[in-house]
DNA sequence: CACTATTTTTAGTCTATCCTAAATTATATT
DNA sequence: AATATAATTTAGGATAGACTAAAAATAGTG
């Protein structure tokens, strides 16, 4: 009775489970600008994914979706390979942290339950990808995740960085220069008002950094 | 001008490579018959291979098909792919010889010549998969491949297996129990005319094998 | 609350790849 | 050479997933 669940498909359900992490839905805009096409398409692919058996999302004209059980299973899986795959892409096969995400992305879709458990076991069944994303577990479970912001900190707070949200390769290697890296401490040591810039120090060195690049670190206060 | 090449070519072009290796073209029906695709797509398909810029294949009604050098540069890079990922799936992630195919056929079309650079460094530069088939180098040359069949040999020959042909999980499974794997040597020790049994001794155990096994299995004469 | 800007959906196409059934061509056998 | 069998091609469709342009619905603003 299983319906197949194509590479696209599991495409659009990866990108409603992180668009709609809050509980609210996804929208049919944001869809078609993380997944690079046509909101037109997207709308047709919802309702396809909205009436198979059984249905993976939950779909209302105009009004976003949400996944479904089955449809979250789904998307949990996938997302647990990718950060599978990162994190064996950087611990195993050298790969920079910020070449991992695309070689993953096409990797995911291909590998078996028993390349997923291999590479789980020989990386000590992690909970964190390189970029300190969590990763569901084997019951699809997923940890806590870090969910404050570096940008809502002010002097004196301490802090370490638990978790970077960028999949982009410039901003990523531009982090890993100024070690703004999952697992770094860092102490706030001024805030300007009005443009929200912080100057922080990491490893001794002192820096400032603008909320654009604050809102992507997601730290826990020591 | 390149043309994209997609999955479905890749998995074409390199049933075209391993079919007509001895420089005959592959027919139709046999084409069909390995991709587990009805005849007439495969005519469909094949039209279509041979009106791309560069054509990538040598197509004539009723005649069969040969792949162009561009053709065959593609076919050898996705057969390096899929023998360097079965040796690494072998080697590295443990899996075991009768495994590996069916992972590597979904792997090859996914990794970048980043993935297949490393695995080839880690592993040594192995010119050989398990099975014991050549691996193309960087450059794409194809290592001299054992063609002597076990089956043409008669007592007192001794030789040592260089590779198996064969994909079937249950035969190989079969092949290893046995030891009938590369690098096992055998010595010949009779052979029953009519129904060309061949009775030979391995580690010291003697075993009664057909052809039908037998003409799989590849040597070098000791 | 009416109007405009934005978002979303509908409608109509397109491409790659597969299918089945029928027609044609090639090969083997008398 | 005539015919039977096998292999191959043609013809006509199907499906998934994408696109563009135009229509419709929603949301923001005076």
């Amino acid at each position: 009775m299983k319906e197949k669940i194509t590479r696209a498909t599991k495409d659009y359900l990866k990108a409603i489970y992180t668009l709609s992490v809050n509980g609210l839905p996804a929208s049919t805009n944001d869809l078609a600008q993380r997944l690079n096409i046509a909101a037109a398409s997207v709308t047709g692919m919802l309702k396809r994914l909205a009436k198979t058996a059984p249905p993976l999302v939950d779909y209302r004209k105009h009004r976003g979706v949400t996944l479904t059980p089955e449809g979250e299973r789904a998307a949990l899986e996938i997302i647990r390979h990718h950060r599978l795959l990162e994190t064996y892409l950087h611990e195993s096969l050298g790969f920079s942290w910020d070449e991992v995400h695309e070689e993953a992305e096409r990797l995911e879709h291909v590998i078996s339950e028993k390349f997923e458990a291999r590479i789980d076991k020989i990386l000590g069944h992690p909970t964190h990808d390189p970029h300190g994303d969590p990763i569901p577990d084997l019951n699809l479970v997923m940890p806590q995740e870090a969910s404050t912001q570096l940008s809502t900190l002010r002097p004196p707070q301490e802090a370490t960085i638990e978790r970077v949200d960028a999949e982009n390769g410039s901003l990523l290697r531009y982090l890993q220069e100024k070690s703004l890296i999952p697992g770094s401490k860092l102490k706030i040591r001024a805030h300007s008002p009005f443009d929200n810039n912080l100057t922080l120090e990491i490893n001794g060195k002192e820096m400032i950094l603008g909320p654009a690049i604050t809102r992507h670190i997601f730290i826990e206060l020591i």
